[in-house]
DNA sequence: AACGAAGTCAACCGCTAATTT
DNA sequence: GAAATTAGCGGTTGACTTCGT
């Protein structure tokens, strides 16, 4: 099996299979292509650069505003970010986030907002243990924190906010509102 | 100019979920 | 219903590039 870089060769000849065959059944198309390459470098190499309508680069910040509320939103979820950014690839705002954007966030918090100061207050002096009296349950909310710095939604967010409308996402201002109005529930992730 | 450090990003890996047999 | 196969996801790696000294 070929790894690493893709050649331009091997671009044309799965760009050519793809177009006869459709792009499904990845291991078949390693074989029946003639590329030496397992099913899922194919598949990879399809879906980040060679499928159409894929942008490359150049991130707006309108984008990059989108990103950093779906992200406070949902988390490292990079596959449901990247569907209500059209032409972005999972793993392009992924690689966005890890080199820009968490910086930025670092930065921020070094200059912590009004509000943030006011959590940074001392945490309450512990109390004494009390004999013979079982520890409360954690909060189930605690629980699910803990997963990362997100609440876990038990529900479906496609359900929940229909992205299906095309076009400019900065008219969807009803769901700029409601990002806004979390930024006083969710702590921006490390 | 040369070198090492830091940054970037394409590709791979391991895992789970979904689908097919 | 079980097993096998396929698709998809997020985390990580490593080659390459850029920057600073």
């Amino acid at each position: 099996m070929n790894r690493g870089a893709w050649t331009a060769e091997e671009d044309k000849i799965l760009s050519q299979y793809i177009k006869l065959h459709g792009p499904r059944r990845w291991k078949t198309l390693s074989i029946q292509s003639g590329l030496n390459r397992c099913g899922k470098s194919c598949r990879l190499r399809w879906l980040n650069y060679l499928r159409p309508n894929i942008k490359r680069g150049n991130i707006s910040e309108a984008e990059e505003d989108l990103i950093l509320r779906l992200h406070k939103l949902l988390g490292n979820r990079w596959a449901l970010i990247a569907g209500r950014l059209p032409g972005r690839t999972d793993n392009e705002i992924k690689n966005y986030w890890n080199s820009h954007l968490s910086k930025k966030i670092n930065q921020s918090q070094h200059q912590p907002s009004l509000s943030q100061q006011q959590q940074l207050q001392p945490p309450p002096p512990p109390q004494p243990p009390q004999e013979n009296v079982p520890p409360p349950p954690p909060p189930k909310i605690q629980e699910e924190e803990s997963k990362g710095n997100y609440f876990e939604f038990n529900f479906d967010t496609n359900e929940f906010i229909d992205f299906s409308a095309e076009g400019n996402f900065c008219e969807i201002d009803w769901v700029n509102t409601f990002l806004e109005l979390d930024d006083e529930l969710y702590e921006l992730p490390c």
